[in-house]
DNA sequence: AAGGCGGGGGT
DNA sequence: ACCCCAGCCTT
């Protein structure tokens, strides 16, 4: 009776689709086709073989909007360094950004750290066993609660990560696009049908697995598939066109001008304080394309003291970004008395330390290598 | 609901 | 060029 009840509800809500929900309220071994499929083809990944709630949590946190084959040296990285969440929390977190430099994202490191302090000292360091408290930890949002709760606990929470969206628009043919609230309750509904109760982690592991080297963006392997009778875009001919996506982020570009002064073998920095590279190190920073023959003017700007100068090098990269698309300038100026700054915030070190003691963006870390190598 | 937030790889 | 990736947070 009950299931009579879930039954049409579900046809209800899904009528456009309810010729599929028949289907697979009829065949239950969808969750069973995935799971022996993943079985068979699964990569070996190191995180896959621990229950170890705190490298479970690192590596789905690295894994935010990073590929495996990138995200991969990372954790090896971490969990090296960093072997229990008791080294991680009493890190600094400026060690903490120089092991996830070049990742991107970086508010992920930030608030990794913050978590680890909070699980030290609320939680003992015994990472929480329950969703809700999971789920309210810093940078963990509802992908990554049900992950951690099914990975490290067994608990049945689906996963619904862009893998996931994939292949169940896909499967179920749903044509609303998935970055809106009505295309992702659809996929919700839609996956909650076909998700595995008895198997939450084999289930979430495998649908993923699934949908990152079979069921691709582009060039799906449609003709040795699994489902392939029963897809919903494969019948109606629209595989490379489901999920569908409202888009539209839209590239701002931007010019950046950095002025290296070294002095003695130091140079200056200043550390961001926010938006992008937050917390991140560059050289001063002048948010516009800045001339050769305009440096004397900006030094005066910069510096209370003057100084003879001398122009060693003038760099020009292009650095794209989901968001940004910056055109750089980098200008190595040799001083020739000790730089006094007018901003408080610009400090010296020497300038080998820069790659090494100071997390910087790939931009600058481009740069850095160019003089290196030219020295 | 929309936009900010990195960097790399594929097509 | 454009799209996407084991998304989250803020406004």
């Amino acid at each position: 009776m009950c299931k009579n009840l879930g039954y049409y509800a579900k046809v209800i809500f899904f009528h456009k689709y309810w010729i599929n929900i028949c289907f697979f309220e009829e065949d239950l071994n969808t969750s069973n086709l995935l799971i022996n499929w993943y079985q068979l083809n699964k990569r070996e990944l190191p995180w896959r073989n621990t229950s170890d709630p705190y490298k479970i949590w690192l590596s789905e946190i690295i894994l935010q909007q990073t590929r495996v084959q990138q995200g991969l040296p990372y954790f090896e990285r971490f969990t090296h360094h960093y072997p229990t969440i008791n080294d991680l929390a009493s890190a600094n977190e400026q060690d903490i950004l120089l092991l996830w430099q070049g990742l991107g994202y970086y508010s992920r490191a930030r608030n990794m750290h913050q978590t680890a302090k909070i699980i030290v000292d609320k939680y003992h360091g015994n990472f929480p066993s329950n969703y809700s408290e999971i789920i309210a930890l810093k940078g963990i949002g509802e992908y990554t609660a049900a992950a951690i709760a099914s990975f490290a606990f067994g608990l049945a929470y689906p996963v619904l990560d862009g893998n996931v969206y994939r292949v169940i628009s896909r499967l179920f043919g749903i044509e609303k696009p998935i970055d809106t609230s009505q295309g992702k309750k659809e996929v919700t509904e839609a996956l909650n049908l076909v998700f595995s109760q008895d198997n939450p982690g084999l289930f979430n592991q495998a649908i993923m697995e699934f949908g990152a080297t079979h069921c691709t963006p582009k060039k799906p392997k449609c003709s040795t598939c699994i489902f392939n009778s029963k897809c919903e875009a494969n019948r109606i001919n629209k595989v490379e066109s489901i999920p569908l996506k409202k888009g539209k982020t839209k590239v701002l570009k931007i010019k950046h001008t950095y002025l290296c002064l070294i002095f003695k073998k130091n140079t200056f920095i200043q550390q961001r304080t926010e938006g992008i590279w937050k917390n991140l190190y560059q050289f001063p920073l002048i948010e516009k394309y800045i001339g050769p023959n305009e440096i004397a003017k900006f030094l005066d700007n910069f510096l209370e003291n003057t100084s003879n100068f001398k122009i060693l090098d003038k760099y020009e990269s292009k650095h794209i970004l989901s968001h940004r698309k910056i055109d750089a300038i980098f200008y190595t100026i040799y001083v020739d008395t000790q730089p006094v700054f007018s901003k408080n915030n610009i400090f010296e070190i020497p300038l080998t330390e820069m790659s090494t003691k100071y997390p910087t963006s790939i931009l600058t870390q481009n740069y850095l290598k160019n003089i290196t190598h030219d020295q």
